[in-house]
DNA sequence: GAGCTGACGCCTG
DNA sequence: CCAGGCGCCAGCT
């Protein structure tokens, strides 16, 4: 990694990665980028996402799975988004245990 | 350069 | 379970 990645730069890569079906917390993906508390940069980051259709930020979610804002539709969106790509929720939260992505692909 | 913002996370009441 | 408050970080004005 360079000072050229800033933080979003690796925020994004990240998100891209994340397989269909899958999801990550904010708080993993700061952890994954050696901040543990940056969880509300990944946020705002997000929030300010210029690719919302080319990364898949609809796939990052709260720490307990809780979905949040979406630049692209909104909560809602985000929700139907998440079921159609198989995503495991509950109510209104997606199932981290089922769904939490582990940083390789599997199934 | 300084201050405010926000799609978080965790603790307390 | 719900509401409120504080601390964290990077980005934007």
């Amino acid at each position: 990694m360079t000072k050229s990645d800033t933080f979003r730069q690796e925020v994004y890569r990240i998100v891209s990665t994340i397989p269909r079906g899958k999801v990550l917390t904010y708080g993993d993906i700061a952890r994954m980028l050696g901040r543990p508390n940056a969880a509300r940069a990944v946020g705002y980051i997000n929030s300010r996402n210029p690719d919302a259709p080319s990364v898949p930020c609809h796939r990052v979610v709260g720490s307990d799975g809780s979905l949040h804002g979406y630049a692209n539709g909104g909560v809602m969106a985000k929700r139907a988004l998440l079921l159609k790509e198989g995503v495991a929720m509950v109510g209104e939260r997606v199932d981290l245990a089922m769904s939490r992505w582990d940083g390789r692909l599997a199934e």
